[in-house]
DNA sequence: GTCTATACTCCGATAGAC
DNA sequence: GTCTATCGGAGTATAGAC
């Protein structure tokens, strides 16, 4: 077998038992057993069990980030067009659709364990984080800047970080518990109107003094 | 010693290695050596090491509920005697204030382990969270409602979804990630800021369409 | 270079003595 | 209520087969 399709299996076989039972509570015997491999090939091809998560988180936000980039990069190129700038709300949409878009498609246990991972201290995971997003962060900021010359850097900044809070708690969104409480009136599986409503309430979160 | 005594000092050894490592990284028999008890009482006192998480975090929300209630109770008493009702702002501010209050009080460590709480799945959690924020979380939605009558429940329900993921998000900041963006700018510190965006932030996205 | 078998240390949990 | 001893299972490291 080759080195790649026994990373894959294992990639494939942890996707799925984090998304089900979290990081911790999947044992290493169980990852391997799934993916029908031997019990130290995580070790030999990703160092360590903590090594295998960063490789399935980067392999899951890459895409997402250079699909923001691309949407940004082609609304700008319409926008300097016709000699404006990109309206603000274009700007979280194309900053907010590529992870939600996630929860249609493929596997979508995925966005799960990435917005997990933001809130659990794993070291050496937070420099991997910040260093495949930190480019992305800056060009938004400039973008909703441009959108927004009066407000101030620190606002800016401080209120992305409550957009980010808000998208991951709608990508790791409980089912039952949010359904529960509509009385059946939210469709769960209704992502392009979840998607709309997050991208109205941080639009007019930036907006607002 | 004291029954009470020992689980005291199980939880306060407990709260402290929980916010410094989070709680998979955590042994047990690091909290009982920290505590100066035998390693078995967690599990007289608490069943299990996920017992004494569940015992942490009643003790931290409820007092922020009762706190929660308390504010919504005086400011309906102030808006009947003024023949009006509590205007939306007040209302999330009375939701938010007592969660990030706590940021400036006593041991800063808990709300990173509230908010982390949310995004992991601890079986039984779940439930013993929602049993204690459901009425909160009734109340605070007829609130807004009575604020906002052109919104449908479903809206409010999903937009206040996204406040406590943003919310939660506060709560978790790394501090350094935060101000490294805003090139210090930002003081991490000044909770009261940081509180006045939040709910600037939270009312906003309720009232726009 | 890739995979296997095995051993080592540490974990959470528990039974039973006190 | 507290403590000691012990258990099965966890993550990890490595020697050696292919």
């Amino acid at each position: 077998m080759s080195s790649q399709q026994t990373k894959d299996r294992i990639l494939q076989a942890a996707q799925e038992l984090f998304a089900e039972k979290g990081f911790p509570a999947t044992s290493m015997r169980e990852i391997t057993s799934r993916a029908e491999v031997n019990l130290a090939a995580i070790n030999y091809h990703f160092g360590s069990k903590e090594g295998l998560l960063h490789a399935l988180m980067k392999q899951c936000i890459e895409p997402i980030n250079e699909e923001r980039l691309r949407q940004l990069d082609e609304a700008e190129a319409l926008a300097r067009a016709e000699g404006s700038h990109v309206p603000l709300r274009d700007t979280i949409r194309c900053f907010l659709e590529p992870a939600v878009r996630q929860l249609t498609e493929s596997d979508a246990e995925m966005p799960c364990i990435l917005a997990r991972m933001h809130h659990e201290p794993h070291p050496g995971l937070d420099e991997v984080m910040t260093k495949i997003l930190a480019p992305v962060v800056q060009r938004f900021i400039i973008a909703v800047q441009a959108a927004l010359p009066q407000r101030t850097p620190t606002e800016i900044v401080l209120r992305g970080h409550f957009m980010i809070g808000a998208m991951l708690h709608l990508l790791d969104m409980r089912r039952s518990f949010l359904s529960a409480l509509t009385d059946g009136h939210l469709d769960p599986n209704d992502h392009g109107f979840m998607l709309e409503q997050l991208i109205t309430f941080c639009t007019a979160g930036f907006q607002n003094d």
